[in-house]
DNA sequence: AATCACATGTAAGGCGTTACATGATTGG
DNA sequence: CCAATCATGTAACGCCTTACATGTGATT
């Protein structure tokens, strides 16, 4: 699934501009999925000129005019047979995994700061998908934020329970590098 | 943290060829990285021609040399320098949970299908992580395949009890749809 | 007889990010 | 008065994947 698809299924939801399909991804979607208006500006006008989206322009003042996008009966059906795909694996690229895999190669102080910055990090994406559960919401939208919830409980929990095995790790080192 | 550094801190724990860099990437850190022969290769000669790591050839008969890589000193520093930056956002990429999303426009059937391949195969990569368990390991990597552990059983155990909240929705349509 | 494991690499192209460009209005 | 929000877009570049290219030996 990528940009110029996601973008098509956020209009079968109903009629947005750019700026707002943007918000959708960063707030909902953020948690499997994002995207720059370096690439959802394009994807739409590519949407536009195969006839899968209409859009209309509407003037503002001191503002680029507002475009709202709409889409079509062949965007709809050609979003449906996206759908109908098996879903590919999921991709998760994480930078943090991969410096905890050489932990005992960092100074304990800076190992204990990532790890007390990733707690909070994910505490705040928590913290945002919780606040999404009062909006008004479909059930499907549910499941979906339900489960970036239970994700980010379960990084929660297992960095706090387990975060020993790591620093300990790095203070061994440097108690031998001390020696 | 891209292919070429993590080529590099891989190196650090013992000298590997290619091949068998992509082999540690699949079975130990496939839960949170992966990379082709295609951007592993090309990494290993910008390396080499950087100084960070050396290569030995090794004829063998009917096959490639093998080429085993070692760090070098000034590797070692490099990799200790990637690693004490502060680790930027996870980024995850979920074709499943964009189709989760979508639910309510899907055939029951098919929906069914998906979670059920998708409970499947996370089932699948969690024994593979319980399999790497019984290998000796350091603490750190035990931390990491722990971390991709409990993540797999949260999704595991969240769409077992919660996919009736999508396969509601789905029913839901086609009832409507067929009146 | 076929497929998997071993072993390395290149070229083209896809997909996306970052940085740049512009600028009014509103809230703290 | 400064930052954020609203609003759209392009160009350059980065990073990686896919497909291609080659071939042996062991296992099923």
């Amino acid at each position: 699934m990528d940009v110029r698809t996601l973008c098509l299924g956020i209009l079968t939801k109903g009629d947005a501009t750019g700026y707002e399909i943007k918000k959708v991804m960063e707030t909902r979607f953020s948690h499997f999925f994002d995207a720059s208006y370096g690439s959802i500006y394009p994807a739409l006008n590519k949407l536009t000129a195969e006839g899968l989206i209409t859009r209309v322009n509407t003037p503002q003042s001191g503002r680029p005019d507002k475009k709202i996008y709409s889409i079509t009966a062949s965007g709809r059906l050609s979003f449906l047979d996206s759908l109908q795909k098996m879903p590919g694996e999921d991709r998760v690229r994480s930078e943090f995994l991969a410096i905890m895999a050489f932990a005992e190669l960092l100074p304990a102080r800076h190992l204990s700061k990532v790890l007390d910055q990733r707690i909070a990090t994910y505490e705040d994406h928590l913290a945002e998908l919780f606040d999404c559960e009062n909006e008004p919401m479909s059930e499907s939208e549910r499941f979906v934020c339900g489960y970036g919830a239970a994700v980010y409980k379960a990084i929660i929990n297992y960095v706090r329970e387990n975060r020993h095995m790591v620093e300990g790790a790095a203070l061994l080192s440097e108690t031998r590098a001390a020696e």
